[in-house]
DNA sequence: GCGACAG
DNA sequence: ATCTTGTCGC
């Protein structure tokens, strides 16, 4: 797959906000309605809080069987701790390396985190999406930033969230009675587009499968037990 | 000044 | 993210 490499990466918070404050504007929030999505990566990053060795994974499945058509993986090491914000510059490198090696090149990613839900309006799957110049769409397990009310109990519930005046995204009940997820435009879809897209890869667990196998997958690669 | 804070 | 005991369901 390929990568477009837009700016080099940085290892000082301040100088990371002014990239995401210039890159915000260049997201796209429509994307063509009438495909049909087919195949769908889902992305997801392992390794401890501070500096050190990361681990990613990339899995593409196929809808609507959810067959697994391919994996990738990748190592690197981080400069960058973790900082609410800033999850972009400590996980997207080692995602891109990941990406490269992929076959495939998938209709859609799902990543593991924020897209426009973001303090900038620029989190991990906006940022993503420009670089490969695909739809991405944020599923995230926590809130970030944005207010809502909570949804109803019934899968397939969801409350619009806002913030600044803007709105931002979705919390999304996606399986009855269990805890919603924070769903977000990444790039070159909108927000009812990303809400369909994840209840679609449910299947009836909490996180869409693509994001579930990527997790299951950096975890066994980081312990040496797929390649 | 004080909380909140994707992974 | 990481750690951790117990419980439920197939």
């Amino acid at each position: 797959m390929k990568i477009i490499d837009l700016h080099h990466w940085v290892d000082e918070p301040s100088k990371a906000i002014e990239i995401q404050k210039s890159l915000a504007s260049r997201i796209i929030l429509e994307g063509k309605s009438n495909v049909r999505l087919t195949t769908i990566a889902g992305v997801d990053v392992s390794g401890v809080s501070s500096v050190g060795p990361v681990w990613a994974a990339a899995v593409v499945i196929k809808l609507p069987q959810f067959d697994i058509v391919e994996r990738s993986f990748a190592v690197s090491t981080v400069n960058l701790p973790y900082v609410p914000g800033l999850l972009s510059f400590r996980e997207l490198p080692v995602i891109l390396e990941a990406l490269k090696k992929l076959q495939t090149v998938p209709d859609l990613i799902i990543c593991d985190g924020q897209g426009l839900a973001h303090p900038r309006f620029f989190g991990l799957a906006c940022h993503l999406g420009l670089w490969v110049n695909l739809p991405t769409v944020g599923c995230a397990k926590s809130r970030l930033i944005g207010k809502a009310p909570d949804p109803n109990i019934n899968a397939g519930d969801y409350e619009l969230l806002e913030y600044k005046d803007r709105t931002v995204g979705l919390i999304l009940r996606t399986r009855t009675r269990v805890k919603p997820v924070y769903v977000s435009p990444g790039h070159l879809i909108d927000v009812d587009g990303s809400r369909r897209v994840i209840m679609s890869c449910c299947n009836g667990r909490r996180l869409p499968e693509p994001t579930r196998l990527a997790h299951l997958a950096v975890n066994s690669y980081r312990k040496g037990k797929l390649k």
